[in-house]
DNA sequence: CTCAGCCTTCTTTTT
DNA sequence: GAAGGCTGAG
């Protein structure tokens, strides 16, 4: 049995054990918000609600398992069927149980986002001559994912987030119908799409809904403050029969508005369920008193927030050191020689993080760090199943899995030799034409009138295909994986990059995640929705000893914490980023943004900024220190009072 | 007509 | 560092 009055202090006490209702917990950060809906899953269970009545949905898989694991520490048993896992991953769940009841087929595939930008843009350029402002795939995609997830129509979004677009409006709302037909046409779907088809499904099949919501009998959310107005129908739905509704978050680290995400959600929560009990947790067991204080006047500037007041409960320690630098080559400097003297007196470096706003403001220090051979784990960039070659490998099981999924063939086709769009083209229109396109492929008739030049490269694809499809639909995934190498992917990687090795252990890794799956469509849909190779890793319990620094922005930093953190980058127009200022409410969320930064690190936090700032074409351009330090220097002139310390630049 | 290689452009944040 | 556009070669 679990002792939760020792466990807990008594703010989370009264949250974890309150009775059923809708329930508002505001988290600030470092106050247990992971402890307390962990204790709060147990609890229920240890009430006797049965694993499959209670849903926990996050926001990243990682929570998801995290909090699992947690729970199933804290009870000592597994909880084999809790919906536990992102919206995403739920919906996903729900929807293919119920794709037939919206129109879509059983054994629809997912588009990730750069598969969906590339058919946004293939459809625009379709539609002939476009002026060159016109927004490009990647845009077209965003503007419809805003009116998604908002739950408005793309006139919406254009007149408030993309103004410039107005004259655009009549071919953009062509683009989404033809988009909507060729995802029809190709029996696919994109991330938005797994939300919005459940909760279509929600509102039009009341008998499933009653089903579905009639088995949920406790639904918690954690990160509310970061969820979209679709995600909300969507929960409140599932939520609906038995109100049992627990939310938990915090306002000012709301940072996904990008997204459509609206912390008004959680501002509004109690008016929506008037009949809610609000919990609050204030205690923060992270940080010292020196970087809450830091933290808690910068978020003090933002007027839209929740009142409270976080209070640590550590001792004192050190103030958060201001370091102002020349460049930023010199910033790579002055962090990678404070990481080796941290790790030369024996600290751990997993114990240390570098934070920033946006991932190329890590260049020169990921190369600063390679030459003095400091091991150091990078958090962002291009995601593992966004590199061309593990794209590459899988577009021939996605073909296999579902032969309409043009997008897959078009990319596999297009990876031989002298084949190219054209041809590519080509040999997808015949194959099309029939029921199945698999046996138009394997027949003699495929390699009729196709350019000479080639049909040693159609030849090719189709060795690989015939391996990967001559089992049927009951080949192991990761079998199937490592016949797509074997047939020919594999030369094709040693023939194109010259770090073929590396992108061959991507895909053996790969290879063993798929052990896991029993079918193609298993995998392939559990595929588009995990994004990192560190996921992989988690998801297959092998995380690696922390025996290196982080590299990380922001955005991926949240809900994680570190002994030391430095913050890089803080200069006006680097953090807040011009681009984000010119949005709505851009500067508050900016402002956020540092917020959750700052409240990452545990024992010491080092602010850095460069004063020149390199950028494109012409030379260095003088910077200032970000307006978020500047702020808080202001009115504190005598150096004892300043939040900060300053740090001297001869140390170097 | 088709492909491949070179050039320019832009690079916020992510399930 | 990657994606689209342009141009020369086949």
């Amino acid at each position: 049995m679990i002792d939760y009055r020792k466990d807990l202090n008594p703010e989370q006490f009264r949250a974890v054990t309150a009775g059923g209702g809708p329930i508002l917990v505001i988290a600030g950060a470092g106050s247990g918000k992971t402890r307390t809906l962990t204790y709060r899953v147990a609890y229920l269970v240890e009430s006797g609600i049965r694993p499959e009545n209670i849903l926990l949905a996050t926001f990243t898989n990682k929570a998801a398992k995290e909090m699992t694991c947690r729970v199933e520490t804290l009870i000592g048993m597994e909880l084999g069927r809790l919906w536990a896992g992102t919206f995403h991953h739920i919906a996903h769940l729900i929807l293919r149980r119920f794709a037939s009841r919206v129109g879509l087929e059983r054994r629809f595939g997912i588009m990730d986002e750069e598969d969906a930008a590339h058919l946004l843009g293939t459809i625009s350029r379709s539609l002939g001559d476009l002026p060159d402002e016109f927004p490009r795939g990647n845009v077209i995609r965003e503007i419809f994912s805003l009116g998604v997830n908002t739950q408005t129509d793309v006139e919406a979004v254009v007149a408030f987030r993309y103004p410039y677009f107005t004259d655009c409006l009549d071919k953009l709302l062509e683009i989404k119908s033809l988009y909507r037909d060729r995802k029809m046409e190709m029996n696919l779907v994109d991330f938005d799409d797994l939300i919005f088809y459940c909760v279509e499904l929600f509102r039009s099949c009341p008998d499933v809904l009653e089903e579905l919501a009639g088995g949920l009998h406790y639904v918690l959310v954690d990160e509310y403050q970061d969820t979209s107005a679709l995600q909300n129908e969507f929960i409140d739905r599932l939520a609906s029969s038995h109100r049992n509704l627990m939310v938990v978050g915090d306002d000012a680290q709301s940072i996904y508005s990008f997204r459509g995400a609206d912390f008004g959600h959680i501002m509004e929560f109690g008016r929506k369920y008037p009949d809610a009990a609000i919990y609050k947790l204030e205690t923060n067991y992270r940080s010292t008193p020196e970087i809450l204080d830091l933290a808690n006047r910068s978020i003090a500037n933002n007027e839209r927030q929740f009142f409270k007041e976080l209070k640590s409960i550590r001792g004192p320690g050190a103030r958060p050191a201001l370091v102002p630098l020349r460049t930023s080559v010199q910033q790579a400097e002055f962090v990678a020689q404070r990481l080796g003297e941290f790790v030369l007196s024996g600290s751990a470096p997993g114990e240390i993080a570098v934070l920033y706003r946006a991932h190329f403001h890590s260049m020169e220090l990921q190369m600063e760090l390679t030459r003095r051979s400091i091991p150091f784990e990078i958090r962002s960039g291009i995601r593992f199943f966004e590199q061309a070659h593990v794209k590459d490998a899988v577009s021939f099981l996605r073909i296999a899995a579902n032969p309409r999924d043009e997008n897959a063939w078009m990319r596999s086709l297009s990876l031989f030799g002298k084949v190219g769009k054209k041809t590519a083209e080509k040999a997808w229109k015949k194959v099309s034409e029939k029921e199945d396109p698999l046996d138009v492929l394997m027949s003699d008739e495929f390699l009729k009138d196709m350019p000479k030049a080639a049909r040693a490269g159609l030849e090719e694809f189709r060795k690989i295909m015939r391996g990967v499809t001559e089992d049927g639909l009951d080949g192991f995934p990761a079998v199937l994986l490592e016949r797509v190498i074997d047939e020919g992917y594999g030369d094709h990687l040693r023939s194109r990059f010259p770090d073929a090795q590396s992108r061959a252990d991507d895909l053996s890794q790969l290879s063993r995640y798929a052990a896991q799956f029993r079918t193609l469509h298993d995998f392939l849909g559990e595929l588009a929705l995990f994004t990192s190779a560190a996921e992989i890793d988690r998801a297959q319990g092998r995380e690696r000893p922390e025996d290196r620094v982080v590299l990380s922005t922001i955005h991926q930093a949240k809900g994680l914490e570190w002994s030391v953190v430095f913050l890089i980058g803080c200069a006006e127009g680097m953090f807040p980023l011009a681009r984000a200022l010119k949005e709505d409410g851009g500067e508050e969320e900016e402002r956020r943004l540092f917020y959750v930064a700052a409240t990452r690190a545990k024992d010491e936090l080092y602010i850095c900024y460069p004063s020149m700032v390199f950028r494109r074409g012409l030379g260095g351009t003088y910077m200032g220190p970000s307006r978020f330090i500047e702020e808080i220097r202001w009115g504190c002139a005598k150096q004892e009072s300043s939040p900060f310390e300053l740090w001297q630049i001869s140390n170097l």
